[in-house]
RNA sequence: GGGCGGUUAGCUCAGCGGUAGAGCACUACGUUGACAUCGUAGUGGCCACUGGUUCGAUCCCAGUACCGCCCACCA
């Protein structure tokens, strides 16, 4: 049956997609040889909602050109499959849908209900990235499948929340954190996006309290007076005007000469009836603004550092959807207590957090309409800086003036948030956090003495750097979608019989049996045996022990009630906060083997050999993945067999062909299934591999796809071109190379050696677009432009057998050597041609060396090659038709170059299209051209033009005596000679005698045209 | 503000201490025993700029300019 004129990639493709999938073929330990080491990749699992784009494509291709490349080593690979359950992510899409279909939303429907639509989307749309990734050809251990919340994943999460916590590496605190206001959960820093925005800032006057003034003065840098006034008040900026609300305190350099007369005195809080101090501290910059800084310790992450110096209260003005605050006493109860409290009447951190100093007014309002307000009141109050302006009245076109307020046009980095793309606010709340502190030190000689190596090297400078400088990871998220956190709390006895307020006892426990065992543990030292612990549900809202924590109220006793009557019991409840994705995702490389069992995958697929991953995540998941396994699996083993990975391979992020990011609003997504089903999946996969070198930008143009569809179409045709010629004939796959005697077959050989040695090397260093290159330039510019064409006459000759096995086994290998990266493609030529044993996917990666090439074959067939492009590039440029044989005169002929037209006539004639050779001068009216050991006229009187040739032999001249200027020049500097290498110095002479050698022959060609001419 | 990277053909990018390569695009010719998703031959580059090291620099070093990315709390 004569082969198809093209692939057909979209039957082709599904057909042995599926052969694969039932064979197991990409299954852990297929096709594993004896002696052969382990290789393993773990997948960065993709959100399990999502879809494929264009980064996991590539992400993806490049995973499975290397196990592909190792399984054909015969390696035990794994390459491990799965999905996250991305909370963030996921929890926004099911309540997305929620709206779309009219559902009640996910606060109405409560969280047990939330979470089992949550499952029954995953289970819905779960599979469908796993399918493309079929589709694309990752060869995968599908049975493997692993997803984050499921399997061992949970208990894996749960065992190191509370390892970590027993070791002191996980706290919980009130800190000020990442807030989104849109999903009123903490965020980490990492997924908070600065962004620059047009911004306005004010500028208010804080007024002395007592009517106080003081003298203001201004000096330039030489010390001069620039100004001199007195005042009253002292003048801030801010960017915040609703913030002010909560200020503590007015902050000034302490080398600040203007404000040193105030230091220590009161200032009135516009709008608030409160009284805060003016205080110095290192972090107001005296030259930008002002010089001053009010300091709202609640929203602000530079206030609550000085703040937090200053033990100045922090007051919450914000609701966790960013309104300004509505809940708790009335204005005039809590402002009363603050000036309590700042008169130095004790307090705690509850009690302040549970302070609104929001005025009636203001509650409730947007922080938008909230700022407006509180700047259009200060104004009112005539306590802004302020300029004139002149307004005319529309009606009565009578002109009046006005007094606005200063707004200087300002451009802010504003915090967005990475999901809800909405204003971050720094929140004051109770977090858990990870001391990462404590566990970076062997993330980072992991990285320094080489067990986990980070490529490219840029990489590991980035991380490097971020890890020197970590900061606290907050790991809580007020989400329902992930893995709860694994702890109770209940009541702190202060007392037999009393609890203590606004304090909790926590406990960490990895199950609810184990919590609750922790619990009697703690109750019964006060109580006995007989405590009874009741598990409740977290009540949303002030803590319990917090409801006799009224404003004002004299603090009698420092403790509450616990019922201790028989019978009666101790309430604890669950943390109802999840954890964030990415600290289960820190675990994926052990959770997926089985971790915490000692399981047989565990022994052998890790430490894994490599990690693909994007750049971006390099911060969210590797860093983080070193740091919490390094700090998690058994310390007495050493780093190398701790490390999650050897190598970390980081590639760029994937924009359009102009460097543009791919985004539906622009509308320049490329769509690996759109790309799939138009080009075929092999040819967006060596688009893929032809695209990764390493750092960068990864642009994606569709030409660039389509031309290597062609490429693929290229071997296909060889190969149909082989299988009409019949060389699959009675073949069976060899494992060694053929016995060939003909130059063209010796020399062929031998460039398939050299492509293997420089794939494996390429692969080895990560380098799939040298390794990618070699190939193209093997398959088409060595096997199809050359081999093929040499093989048509040598069918008719002597050596047909022996061409006819040799093109054989050529193109087996080419198949081999492709099928990392073009595997559909090459598995369906691989059944199509040639009785074989075994899937090309099983097939055996060759191991033939340097002792396949040689040396005299290339060096015979280079003689060919550029005798034949001297040929033709000279008939082009007289203009000689294609189709018209000529005949051609050999005027000089060494031996060694007799010898090798002799031995490749055959070939040389077909394709320089020659008819016969004669040896004798050169005719009159003949071109000449110069080969290594020859020269040659083509004689063409009446088919040439004379001025035409001359200025072709000219041309070439030219070329030739620069570069002979050039080896000129160097070899005659004695410093050339006296420092270059040896072997330099001979190549240029070498070079030099050759290049003068065709030179000499051009010009005495020059020579004859001009006789005639 | 800190860090990292880039600047090579019209475009997208390799490369390397010995005066430059690929693919695409472009031009001319072409149905030559597989392939027009093709073939043959071409056009096209002071390798950003300025210094330095070197016998020799596109390559190494320093600086400049421009571009990009990451991180960051200037109210």
């Amino acid at each position: 049956m004569a082969m198809e004129k093209n692939f057909t990639p979209a039957e082709a493709e599904a057909r042995i997609s599926a052969l694969w999938i039932l064979q197991k073929v990409g299954a852990a330990g297929a096709n594993k040889k004896p002696g052969r080491p382990a290789f393993s990749v773990m997948i960065p699992p993709p959100n399990v909602t999502g879809s494929l784009h264009m980064g996991h494509a590539f992400n993806n291709t490049l995973q499975d050109i290397l196990v592909r490349w190792h399984r054909m080593q015969g390696d035990d690979t794994l390459w491990q499959v799965g999905t996250d359950h991305a909370g963030i992510a996921t929890q926004m899409v099911v309540e997305r849908e929620l709206a779309l279909t009219q559902q009640p939303t996910r606060r109405e429907m409560g969280r047990e209900a939330f979470l089992a639509k949550v499952w029954e989307w995953k289970e819905q749309s779960g599979g469908t990235i796993i399918n493309q990734l079929k589709r694309l050809g990752a060869s995968c251990d599908w049975d493997r499948e692993a997803f984050t919340m499921s399997g061992n994943f949970p208990d894996a999460v749960t065992k190191v929340f509370v390892d970590m916590y027993n070791k002191g590496l996980i706290y919980r605190g009130k800190r000020l954190v990442n807030w989104d206001p849109h999903f009123e959960t903490a965020i980490s820093d990492l997924e908070v996006e600065n962004t620059e925005v047009a911004g306005h800032m004010w500028h208010f006057k804080y007024r002395l309290a007592g009517g106080e003034s003081y003298e203001y003065i201004e000096k330039d840098e030489t010390g001069a007076v620039t100004l001199r006034e007195m005042r009253d008040y002292i003048s801030i900026a801010t960017t915040r005007p609703e913030t002010m609300l909560g200020d503590g305190a007015v902050a000034v350099h302490p080398s600040d000469t203007r404000y040193a007369p105030i230091i220590g005195k009161m200032v009135h809080l516009p709008l608030c009836d409160r009284l805060i101090p003016i205080i110095t501290d290192e972090y107001p910059d005296p030259t930008f603004g002002s010089g001053a800084v009010k300091i709202t310790g609640a929203h602000d992450f530079n206030d609550y550092a000085v703040a937090k110096r200053a033990n100045l209260p922090c007051y919450r003005l914000l609701d966790t959807r960013a309104a300004m605050r509505a809940d708790g006493a009335p204005y005039e109860v809590a402002v009363a207590r603050a000036r309590a409290i700042a008169a130095g009447a004790p307090t705690s951190e509850a009690e302040v957090d549970a302070l609104n100093l929001v005025p009636e007014k203001y509650r409730g309002l947007d922080r938008l309409e909230a700022r407006a307000q509180v700047v259009a009141d200060i104004t009112a109050a005539g306590l802004a800086v302020t300029v004139l302006v002149k307004e005319i009245d529309e009606e009565t076109g009578s002109e009046h003036l006005r007094l606005e307020p200063v707004v200087e046009a300002k451009k802010i980095m504003q915090p967005f948030g990475d999901r809800s793309k909405v204003v971050i606010e720094p929140m004051l709340t109770d977090q858990w956090f990870v001391d990462t502190s404590k566990i970076v030190g062997p993330a980072l000689e992991a990285v320094r003495t080489g067990a986990t190596r980070i490529m490219p090297e840029s990489g590991e400078k980035t991380y490097f750097h971020w890890l020197e400088n970590i900061e606290p990871w907050c790991i809580s998220r007020q989400l329902w979608w992930g893995h709860q956190i694994p702890v109770w709390y209940g009541p702190k006895i202060a007392a037999i019989g009393f609890a203590e307020i606004g304090a909790r006892v926590p406990f960490c426990a990895a199950s609810e049996k184990e919590a609750e065992k922790a619990a009697l543990d703690y109750y019964s030292a006060f109580y006995g045996s007989d405590v009874n612990i009741r598990f409740t549900e977290f009540k949303a809202g002030p803590e319990p022990t917090q409801r006799d924590l009224e404003i004002g109220r004299p603090r009698r006793t420092a403790n509450l009630p616990i019922d201790t009557t028989e019978g009666a019991f101790i309430e604890i409840y669950r943390d109802p906060d999840v954890l964030d994705t990415w600290f289960s995702s820190g675990l994926w490389p052990i959770g997926t083997l089985g971790w915490p069992e000692q399981t047989p995958e565990l022994q052998t697929y890790f430490p894994t050999s490599t990690l693909i991953t994007g750049s971006d995540i390099i911060f969210f998941w590797v860093a983080r993945m070193m740091m919490m396994q390094l700090a998690v699996l058994d310390q007495t083993l050493p780093l190398e067999k701790r490390v999650p990975f050897k190598d970390v391979y980081l590639h760029g992020l994937v924009r359009d062909a102009k460097g543009k990011k791919m985004s539906k609003s622009l509308g320049n997504v490329v769509d690996p299934l759109d790309a799939i089903n138009e080009f075929g999946a092999d040819a967006l996969r060596f688009t893929n591999a032809a695209m990764a070198s390493m750092g960068g930008v990864l642009k994606y143009d569709p030409a660039r796809i389509a031309g290597y569809r062609n490429f693929g179409t290229k071997l296909w045709n060889a190969c149909r071109f082989a299988e009409m010629n019949g060389v699959w004939d009675g073949h069976q796959t060899q494992t060694g190379a053929p016995k060939a005697s003909q130059t063209a077959n010796l020399w062929i050989m031998g460039e398939a050696a050299k492509t293997l040695t420089e794939v494996n090397g390429a692969l080895a260093a990560y380098r799939f677009d040298t390794a990618a290159d070699a190939l193209y330039k093997f398959v088409w510019g060595r096997v199809c432009d050359w081999y093929v064409e040499f093989a048509k006459p040598l069918f008719d000759g002597p050596h047909a057998a022996e061409t006819r096995q040799t093109m054989a086994w050529v193109l087996d290998q080419c198949m081999i050597l492709l099928h990392p990266f073009t595997p559909f493609i090459t598995e369906e030529l691989w059944a199509t041609t040639g009785a074989r044993t075994t899937l090309l996917v099983h097939q055996d990666w060759p191991t033939y060396g340097p002792a396949l090439i040689d040396a005299a074959s290339d060096a015979e067939m280079a003689w060919v090659t550029t005798l034949i492009d001297e040929v033709r590039s000279a008939r082009a440029q007289v203009h000689v038709p294609v189709g018209l044989k000529i005949d051609i005169v050999a005027t000089t002929l060494t031996p060694q170059a007799r010898t090798a037209w002799a031995r490749n006539e055959a070939l040389i004639r077909r394709l320089a299209r020659i008819e016969t050779l004669t040896e004798g001068p050169a005719p009159k009216g003949s071109i000449t051209l110069a080969a290594p050991g020859a020269t040659f006229a083509i004689p063409l009187a009446g088919l040439i033009d004379i001025a035409e040739e001359k200025s072709r032999l000219t041309k070439t001249l030219d070329k030739l005596s620069k570069e002979i200027a050039g080896l000129n020049g160097r070899l005659t500097n004695p410093n050339f000679a006296a420092s270059a290498p040896e072997e330099v110095v001979e190549e240029a002479r070498t070079n030099l005698g050759a290049r003068q050698d065709e030179a000499a022959k051009l010009r005495a060609a020059l020579a004859r045209l001009a006789e005639i001419g």
